[in-house]
DNA sequence: CATGAATGAGGTTTCATTCAT
DNA sequence: CATGAATGAAACCTCATTCAT
């Protein structure tokens, strides 16, 4: 249920229970039973739709942008990026939370293939994104998987980053503004001539 | 308990019982209560030796290696990152994920109060380094907590980003090699004059 | 659960397991915990069916015996009080344990606020029945309430002092007779022209 | 210890842990076990210790003021009561509490008959208090050990009725106002000629 | 399709008691 | 005579899950 990870982010998986969930979806606990198998595919299936909502986007930057520039490309990403958090920042964060074994280890095969494919893909088609800048012999490193890869843990990190300064010291939330410079950083670093010194 | 954390690594959080713990460190389970106020203060307590671990190791960069220049200090702080996952891999996962409200509400304020500290602390130790770079006009961005910042989320984000690759796809871990490229991108991405091009 | 309280009475408070409860109740552990928050909360709401039945028969005495003389009305609370203690002698006893701050403090302040109304209204409700008698210059004490209390001191007095009695030389329980006395004394002790002196 | 009674009035004999106590007389929990087989008899004996005392008072009655006329002798048994209540209010109303099956079951024989004979003692002094007025023909009921539970029972009564009030409407104790007007009226009730109306 | 009372296994936690020092 | 860390049995309580309605 859409409004019921409103109650994921606020105690936690762990902390979250059931009953809570179905409270705040105004329904019975045995009514989610009929739409997941059990908890733990509750929560991925919320955090699967992030990643859907991540994939669509990306792909609208591949297909219907791609005749644009590789600048304007990785700001399109940019902008994925906020949209992605924007879209729901709580289970975003859940959603990295989501990565730690023993949580993965109770879901169906089918949920577990659904999360696998939904982040290789999104790997693949940012890694595209770096393709054509490597092939016009822009960029120093030259394997855009890894470079993909690293985008993404920048995202993750500078959105955890945020959050936890948030929570431990009541700070309100920079992230538009960390991740900007973050991604201008990781920007300039790739490039052989940076745009700056042009 | 330095050998209690065993338990927490193979099993995590959830599925780990005080029993567990209590059986691992050859105690029975009322000892662990008079160390420990309850099961989030245990693992609180493993967290934070991670943390006091990093300040340790960032206080020896700045006393030990003041004299030196800024190039191998970084280089320095990259050891340090090294070394901290080293230390316990899984255990800094748990730590990103410690940051849920509710599980910070069950510690003594005096543990939270200890991790907020360190967190701060090994953010400003890690400004101090930029410091220097930024009064030399080395470096482009000018706000050294920022840079910080970044550059802690980038390390956390790498290490989540290839521990889930890690369980999603029963890869190895890249997380060296990642990590690697990924500081090297961002140390050209803060250069004014990156030294490749010099 | 009405059936729940045999548990009690024969084991104690203390020595009474939820489990027990649940048993004897025919119910499992965790059901309990849907109908009552905690143990003491389970206690406590078997006292107050004591409470509650006592305020009933106060209620009848003065609603429907409202029309007869004082002397008759004694008697009435007489009959009240012998048959509080049939309803259930040992609850009774525990019920005048129940005072002890720490096990007040873990109930709901619904229930708390409860009980303080059943006690203050059984008071209120006997004090009322002195009135006539202090109006019609019967009675040397002028003070009903006073009155009040000091006739549910003797007989909560006299129930712990033939329980414990009867627990000690494992000796009958005279209670009926020995409160019979004791109010035999009381009124005789109130009234300005003794009865049987008349 | 003659301190750690403290912990058993705030918390109640359920409540209170054997470190608490060991806590508040300064002692360590093992060294409690020197002198208390269990924390049953460790109760058990601060009651003694009230029991001891109300007894050496009641012995002071009849032996030192032997000569005295009846009226003098009801008096000096008010003040006794007064005595005892003040001597150590708490665990008097502890030793109400004791009289419970629960608590006694735990007892060393020695100790249970120790507590069985100073009460019957106590009961037995008080009744021969009652002997000389029956002999002299004032009083209507004709049982002295009646007469003496009876007021035994009074006593005990008001002192849990003014604690629990305390307790429950944070009330002052007016037990000493309550107390007087409670044997006021038990005294006259027992006389055949009220001293007051000569 | 929905309910929500009931479950009960299993977790966390307490605390009277012991024993090596 | 005193300690207090350690015990571990047993208590309280939770909560994912089920199933009769």
């Amino acid at each position: 249920m859409v409004a019921a990870k409103r109650v994921f982010s606020e105690k936690g998986l762990n902390k979250t229970t059931m009953e809570d969930i179905a409270k705040e979806a105004e329904l019975s606990p045995g009514t989610l039973y009929l739409y997941f198998k059990n908890k733990d595919e509750l929560f991925s299936s919320l955090s699967i739709r992030i990643l859907q909502y991540l994939n669509i986007r990306l792909e609208h930057i591949t297909h219907v942008q791609s005749e644009k520039k590789f600048p304007d490309r990785i700001g399109a990403l940019k902008e994925a990026m906020f949209d992605v958090y924007e879209f729901d920042p709580v289970m975003l964060v859940n959603m990295f939370h989501l990565q730690s074994s023993e949580t993965l280890k109770n879901l169906t095969p089918e949920l577990l293939e659904n999360i696998k494919e939904l982040s290789q893909n999104s790997i693949q088609v940012t890694a595209k994104l770096f393709e054509d800048g490597i092939a016009e012999g822009e960029f120093i490193d030259e394997h855009p998987v890894a470079l993909a890869g690293i985008v993404w843990a920048i995202f993750s990190g500078v959105v955890l980053w945020e959050e936890s300064k948030r929570i431990i010291n009541d700070e309100k939330n920079y992230l538009r503004q960390t991740l900007e410079i973050a991604l201008e950083i990781f920007e300039r670093g790739i490039r052989k001539k940076p745009a700056a010194q042009g």
